[in-house]
Formats: C-alpha cells, sequence, structure tokens
DNA sequence: ATCCTCCGGTAAATCGCTCGACAAGGCAAG
DNA sequence: CTTGCCTTGTCGAGCGATTTACCGGAGGAT
C-alpha cells in the first residue's frame, strides 16, 4: 500500500491539486457537487493529508505543548488528571493536538521550553511545572511566543497565567476554622511556587486579625512534592513542636490525608482531638474516614479555561491574559468545634 | 525578532545551505572547523530549525503517539502515571516528542488513531486504551504502520504488545492465599479487558486445582473503571452472597482498597475476618492501613520497554513484538491466615 | 449586444529543510 | 606528472501541502 498524496486524489477526481486542497479544508469557495466527488475519492483511500506538509504550508502545527513538572511519578498526582482532561477537552475540540513534556532538568536545560515554540513544533505552550525557581521563564516576558502558566502565578514576571484564586482559598480554610473556635492552628504549607507561598501568607494573614481573637499558627513545609508522605512527616513535627494545636491545615488534600494518617498511626482521633483541612478537593477526600473538609478547586475548569486562553492568545483575539477563578469550601468530617473551644 | 531560517544561518556563516543542515544533523561529514562557526552563528541567534519543514522533508516525525484510555478524569489513575513516566523517559532520551491522545469516543469514531499514523503526524502508536471492544484495531493487523498495544493483550488479533504476566500475577496470588489457608475467595475482577479476564480465569483454575485441597472462588465483576467506588460496591454485593468468604482478591490496588472500605465501614477487620489483596503495588497500597499485599507490577518498566520496542518496530529493527514481563508477590499486613483454617 | 459581477475552479509560487549526486582540492602512489 | 582516492563542502531536486492571484463562463442590468 503505497503512501498517497494530494496529488493522487486530484487525478483520480480530475479535478486541480487546490480544488482537493480547498475541499479538504472545507472553504466554501467550492460547490457541493465537486466537494462529494472529491471526498469520493478520499474516503476510498481512506486518505489523511500529511501533516508535515500541512504545518510547513501554513506556519502553525495545530498543536499545544503542555508542560508538567517533573515530581517522581508525575503522573499520579490526581491534580495534573484533571488540569489535563480538561486541556485535552478544548484542545480536541479545537482541532488541536497535545504535545506532552515534563520539566525535567535535561528538559529546562536544554531549553526545550522555547525550542519547542521556535521549532514551531507547538504553537503555544501550556505551562503546569512553574515554581519559585522558574527564572528561565523570562523568555516569553514580551516574546512572540504564545505561554501560559497554568494554576501558577509568577509574580514579578509579565506572564500570562489562568490559576485559581490561592489568596481567596486560604481566606475561606482559615475561616472555616476560625469559626469553629480553633486558635491554635498547625499549617503545612508548601513553599516551592507562588501559589503556595500566597496561600501560607494570606491564610497567616487572617488568622492574625481575626476579629474574633487572633490565633497562633505554626507553619512547616510540607516538602516539594505536596505528597502525602510529606504530609506525614509535616504532622509529626508539627506535633511535637506544638502538641496543644487543634487544628491542622494543609495547602492540599493529599499533604492532609498523610497528616491524618499520622494522626490515626499515633491515636489522635480526627476531628475530635485535631481537626484537619485540606484544599483542592480531590476525589480522595470523600473517600478517606472521616471525610476530608477541603477547599474546591475545579481543576477541570482551570484546565478548559487555560487552553480557551491560549487558543485567543494564538489567534490573537487577546494581548494577554491574567485570570483567577473562584473558589468554595467544602465542609466533611475531618473538621468540628476546637475542642475546649468557647 | 523576525523568524529565522537555515538560509539566514548559511549566509551569515558563510557556508551553504546543505551544510548548515548537515552541521544541524551532527553529520560526520563536516570538519570541527566549520561545524563550530556554523555552531556560533547558530547560538547567537538562538535558532531552531522548523520542525514541519524537517518531518517533511525526512518523513519522519520524531513523534510517538500515546493513546490513554477513556476513564472519567483519567490522569487520576496512578497505573497511567507510572505508564507514562516510563514512555516518557525513554522517548525523550531518543530524541522523540510524545502526541497525547484519549481514547474518547469521538477519537474513535472519527478514526484519529489511524488517522494520526496516515498523516505521518506521529510515527508509532502506544495504546494504552484497549478494552475487549476495541474491533477496530484490526486496521493494525499486517498494517505498514507501527503499533503497540501497551500493558494488553488481544488474543485473536495480531497486534504487538508489552505487558505485565497477568496469568502469571493471577497464580502468584491464588498461591498466596491459598497457603494461607483460604477455601473460600471472594474475587472482584475486571472484565472489560482481556488482561482482566485472563487474570480472573487463571486465579479460579489455580484455585479449583490446588492440590491441598480446592477452593471456591465467588467472582463479581469490579466495574469498567476498576476504581475505589467500584471496588466499595463490589465488596458489598460479595459479602452479602457469601458472607462466610475468609479473602477477597480484587484485580486491582484501587478495588481493593475500596473493598477495605467498606469492610471497615461494617465492622468486619482486615486480616482478621477478611483477608485482603489487590495486584498493581500502587504507591497507596503501603499507605492504607493495614498495609496491602498485592502483586508488584512493574508499570514504568513496562512504559520503558514498550518505548524500546516500538522505537524498534519503527527503525525496522524488529518485525513484531510480543513481551510479557514478570511479577512478583509484595506481602503487607492485609492477608493473614484463614480464620478456622487447618 | 455590451459590460459587469459573481461563482467555481486552477496555476504556480511558496513554506524550510534533507539528502543523494557531484565537485574541488590535497596528497600518496605509480 | 598523472592518476586515483579521500575528505569536505555544495547543488538542486524534491517532500506534500496551502494560498493568492487569475480566469472563463453564466447571468443580470442597461
Amino acid at each position: 500500500m503505497k503512501r498517497r498524496t494530494i496529488k493522487d486524489i486530484a487525478k483520480e477526481s480530475g479535478f486541480s491539486l487546490s480544488t482537493v486542497s480547498l475541499v479538504l479544508n472545507n472553504h466554501p469557495r467550492i460547490s457541493q457537487a465537486t466537494r462529494d466527488r472529491v471526498m469520493a475519492v478520499v474516503k476510498k483511500y481512506n486518505f489523511f493529508p500529511n501533516s508535515a506538509a500541512r504545518g510547513l504550508a501554513s506556519k502553525s502545527s495545530k498543536t499545544l505543548s503542555v508542560v508538567v513538572p517533573n515530581l517522581t511519578r508525575v503522573f499520579s498526582d490526581i491534580y495534573l488528571g484533571e488540569l489535563i482532561s480538561g486541556i485535552y477537552e478544548r484542545a480536541t475540540s479545537q482541532g488541536y493536538k497535545i504535545l506532552l513534556d515534563i520539566a525535567t532538568a535535561q528538559f529546562i536545560k536544554s531549553q526545550e521550553y522555547v525550542k519547542l515554540l521556535a521549532s514551531r513544533r507547538a504553537d503555544g505552550m501550556l505551562f503546569i511545572a512553574s515554581d519559585i525557581h522558574a527564572d528561565y521563564l523570562s523568555v516569553f516576558e514580551d516574546s512572540p511566543y504564545k505561554f501560559l502558566l497554568v494554576n501558577h502565578v509568577y509574580p514579578g514576571k509579565k506572564l500570562n497565567y489562568v490559576s485559581v484564586d490561592y489568596a481567596a482559598s486560604a481566606r475561606l480554610a482559615a475561616e472555616h476554622l476560625l469559626g469553629l473556635g480553633h486558635r491554635k492552628i498547625g499549617l503545612i504549607a508548601g513553599t516551592n511556587t507562588f501559589t503556595g507561598l500566597q496561600f501560607r501568607d494570606e491564610f497567616i494573614k487572617v488568622c492574625k486579625g481575626w476579629p474574633a481573637g487572633s490565633a497562633q499558627v505554626a507553619w512547616v513545609d510540607g516538602g516539594e512534592e505536596w505528597s502525602q508522605r510529606g504530609g506525614y512527616a509535616a504532622a509529626a513535627k508539627l506535633m511535637a513542636q506544638t502538641p496543644d494545636l487543634t487544628a491542622i491545615m494543609a495547602a492540599n488534600d493529599r499533604m492532609a490525608i498523610g497528616a491524618m494518617r499520622w494522626l490515626a498511626d499515633n491515636r489522635r482521633d480526627v476531628p475530635e482531638e485535631v481537626s484537619v483541612m485540606g484544599v483542592d478537593d480531590i476525589q480522595l477526600a470523600a473517600y478517606v474516614n472521616p471525610g476530608l473538609s477541603s477547599i474546591r478547586h475545579d481543576l477541570y475548569q482551570v484546565g478548559i479555561e487555560s487552553c480557551n486562553r491560549i487558543l485567543q492568545l494564538i489567534k490573537g483575539e487577546i494581548a494577554d491574559c491574567s485570570d483567577l477563578l473562584p473558589t468554595s469550601l467544602v465542609v466533611r468530617g475531618s473538621t468540628t468545634r476546637a475542642r475546649g473551644g468557647k
């Protein structure tokens, strides 16, 4: 079975090269009759136009680059799943394909992030892998490349982004715990992203300034990976350091679940002795015992929106983008009124 | 900043178009001196050759298509994470990029799976999304397209595959439980994949034929998604149906964890009353309480191996491929000697 | 009948790079 | 001094589409 080209289709259908091309691109210029006759041949051979040739001539690859963080086994992260599903959904519906990359040391070092766009392998880039050391992203400030941070921000750099509003989440979480009377709160923070820092700072700020009586916050770092394991260790550290705290707030659900696990292993009842709260509202949050109170982050929606935006940037419909999406409180069994609270 | 081409580099460096091309492809034909002078200009402009043009001229996209199943939020699945990480690792080291797709209804219906290869958008396809209804994959039997099933098999079709040996896993699991004296076993099976069926059949066969006394196996379907939720429901059904069983075997860890959850909710002690066992040995297996006994499936390795194979197929180094990778038993706290057992 | 629009289709110039065939120059051997 | 070979670089013909400008003919208006 020899490889066919548009030329073969043209010959067989009796029309010109250009006509076939126009048909393949649904150009209105072509009459229905011609269209049908050409398509019959296309179907007959199950012909699909060469995409490299297409890309070369049209100067567009119809491809989006998606860069995810280099966590050890990265996709285990539910967080990414939602995001990518959302992106895929939008991208596909617009005829775009997704090129997947992991932000490994090698990826950064070899400048793959700019190579992808410079070589036109991708028309735009959705970057989910940002952290506070991603200084190399400066290339994209005022560049002609279409670039967007997904669920991240980079204060001080002019970079497009679509993200959940982490400061708002911090506020919701703090208000929930404070409202339950908690005044000694342990915070397991993620400090390797700007959104993580925003969350921590805002959370502490709200606790300090609470009208009904300021609360103490002891915070520890939950580790680079925001993992269950990290949350487990962090809880241990927190409880050793401040044995009398009545609530633990973790910057994501996985760390919160790790913390709950430590508390269970050490015979501390949740929520009777210690309330625990997470962020993201991953599926598993409803499945642990007791159910984990959380802040709902609709990452699927962030994926959809990010993709919408990057496509608009590519089409030139917008010049830049900085969206913050709202979040909401989800109360389950893991948080309750502080023991000994008023 | 205007878009540069290889021609600009040629002009500026004083060499011909072809020379620059050869330099960029590390062709040995070119002397070090020339190479250096050309590369200086390339670096100066941070030039990256247009990949569409490259693909067109070289008839190779240096891209691999990876197709994952259409579970609701697909990447939440740890299973896939390992696989994709392994694939990415290999692919990248060989200069290949990864094009990601989800096997949605639309994907199947529009024949994207063949379009990707026919349009040369990808040089080969790694298909992780197979199930027993994937009949459309017949296109790839004896086709010129480079296609490989990842961690799946398709009895009756001549398709390349690299998979963990599910029958061997079934044997290991059965022998473990039987060795602990279990004679009434509930099986939560996955019946929408051939590997799932192989596992079920082999498990039952070993139980029936056990030398020290054949065991009864009651099996139920864990659902299409092999999820925690499915495992939970399946456990309920199983215990209602056969209240006196002493062990539950689930075809993957997530269903096993769901089952454990049901047992906990219904005050049945694990493993004292009911032993529970899973398959895959996902990270979470060590994190539940008690730790989940499982069969270790090194999916990362499957990813690596799959990628190796598809690259060999592409290069024509091999003509077909059917690899089964070994598995091993991991004993944790969730399985113990059957109560009332001999 | 003449002129002017549309309408539907086509010719041909790209797009930016690869690679096999060819050429020039240097050097060793005959 | 040829001849022949080796090394290094260049020519130029594609690769398979897109897209702009052009063109012939059918109607409609004058």
